[in-house]
DNA sequence: GTCGTATAAATCGTACACGATAGGATCGCA
DNA sequence: TGCGATCCTATCGTGTACGATTTATACGAC
């Protein structure tokens, strides 16, 4: 009930959406360059991060970690097999899937990228209890934002 | 130089650059559906809420507060343009900038526009404090990401 | 006044995001 | 055993995002 409840706010940048949507393109501007250097652009960087963790995944896996869909996926990880990173082959056991995994040079990958996750996590300026207190309220902050999407919108 | 320092983290979600990155996408799908109904995209809400604020700002103005450029902004410009939103027009005292315009169908949008507002500001779940607190350190954040990529990158 | 430089917008190519839909495989159950 | 519902991936269309380049205008030093 305050006085700005309402109205539009004064500006962008006061808006808790727009901090959210401009802080992830600038983490895009600081991943860019060094991960251009291994070929990948961020949101390929993040598939491999999921196959390094856990190889032989479906694409429906891989979508339920980065939240994402075959029609994103689908054509990314085309990219990434025609770079040589990944294989994709059709289930035997049930050929609905395609599982998704690291080729040699895919898992050799990983070794040059430790530098990148290092030099980015000296930017963000955080201690590590800041860190994670942060982290918690974002992705609080997520959740709610996903239950309300959630919900058949009414009407 | 704890254990997690350097080897790949066991999760993306338990990533800040994809906690923020995943935020963006879920604030994406909240404000979808209710801004489809007045025939707008989220990019092109931040346009019309930045001009609502200042009207008859030059593409480089608007681009200066949504932190894009032309090559982003002039294709989405034009279709608000299309849709009967803004006026586009060189500027007769410099003709290189093109300033835009509200158009009274652009300006009425602003009151179907409050209820959309109001109902995202509950579902992020904080009270005055918190928000305040979070979107500092988002900020503060950004900006040392910023600082991080304006860095002439070394070698 | 002329020329080089800076500035503003537009254009181009590639990559993501995402709603909607299609097509094939699997499963459950009558 | 057959058949409808469900699941999984792929495809399509539209709309961003962004580096690199292009074109046109403005400005400053001379």
């Amino acid at each position: 009930m305050d006085s700005r409840s309402d109205a539009s706010p004064s500006r962008v940048d006061d808006l808790l959406c727009f901090l959210v949507h401009s802080t992830g393109a600038a983490f895009n501007r600081v991943y860019r360059k060094p991960l251009e250097r291994l070929g990948l652009t961020y949101p390929q960087y993040l598939v491999m991060l999921t196959l390094w963790t856990d190889d032989a995944l479906s694409v429906g896996q891989i979508g339920d970690r980065l939240r994402q869909d075959s029609n994103t996926l689908t054509p990314l990880l085309k990219r990434l097999e025609g770079l040589g990173f990944v294989t994709r082959t059709r289930s035997a056991a049930d050929e609905r899937r395609v599982v998704v995994r690291l080729t040699a040079e895919g898992r050799r990958l990983r070794e040059s990228v430790a530098e990148v996750v290092g030099c980015v996590r000296e930017t963000v300026g955080l201690d590590e209890g800041d860190l994670a207190q942060l982290m918690e309220r974002i992705r609080s902050l997520r959740d709610n934002l996903d239950a309300a999407a959630a919900m058949t919108p009414p009407r």
